[in-house]
DNA sequence: ATTGACCTTAGAGTCAACTCTAAGCTTATA
DNA sequence: TATAAGCTTAGAGTTGACTCTAAGGTCAAT
């Protein structure tokens, strides 16, 4: 049985974190000491763990939340579901590397077309560029 | 002259963002009439389809900021702290490229392992990988 | 017994860039 | 003249994922 902090250090997350993931509902400590410390057993490990591992990958919390309610009783839930779940994450992955591109390759353009030197702005090509406002635009939303 | 409406109309922002801009100092309408509506001359128009452009490329409000600054007075700003802005984007947009990259391949490696059928999730791969945690992060900031 | 490290909670604050609301003028059209 | 469309402001709300604070209780070691 952990406590927090040392389920934070086996994790790589933080007791804040930890019980602000609790409040959502991904964690829990399925044991609390008298004082109400939390105690987290094997299983509850496992659980911070995966969620930690689903983090890391880049999948949002309410998608962890998704997987984790699968994670509890696999036979009532089928792998469609969690490649569904994959592949949007996947899809949302591909559109913003296609607008990052996009604004790398723009950035790119700009770089090469300035001196770069410590003479004045008046002639930069880069300001001009943004003057003309010929650039395509890169960015959808936030 | 120009009303909010149609600055709007022309750059692609609404009207709140237009506000939303002059509250923080990049955009502004040189005129008012008697009631207090905004008036925009030329040089206003210019100034925010520049906001606008440069907006499209992906600088944030604060590197836009930095930006006009240098377009008002030119002559008392160089080249090198045009490319300095436009580098440190590129350095960010790269940074976050690397990190779209490896969840893509993440995700792909995910996905490929999985049947992605109709049968339950009890030796779903996906599950398997997301709990042994042998995969490689791939986020660091959110 | 006292220090200091650790734990608890509810709730507020942070970031970026909007987005919207309410309450009340103004202006153009029918 | 009445109605609707458009403008004004201050300020609150949104999103996602934390991050921190305050005020206080607990525990291990000296």
């Amino acid at each position: 049985m952990l406590k927090i902090s040392e389920l934070a250090a086996k994790t790589g997350l933080t007791a804040h974190t930890i019980r602000f993931y609790e409040k959502h509902g991904l964690i829990s400590a399925s044991e609390r000491s008298e004082a109400g410390y939390r105690y987290y057993n094997e299983a509850d490990i496992r659980r911070a763990e995966f969620v930690k591992t689903a983090r890391n990958i880049g999948f949002s919390l309410e998608d962890i939340s998704q997987l984790l309610s699968i994670r509890v009783d696999k036979t009532s839930h089928s792998c469609q579901e969690v490649t569904d779940i994959t592949q949007h994450k996947l899809d949302e992955v591909n559109a913003k590397l296609e607008e990052l591109r996009s604004m790398q390759n723009t950035l790119q353009i700009l770089l090469k077309s300035c001196c770069g030197g410590p003479e004045n702005a008046t002639h930069c090509s880069i300001m001009e560029a943004l003057e003309a406002g010929d650039l395509k635009k890169t960015r959808s939303a936030a």
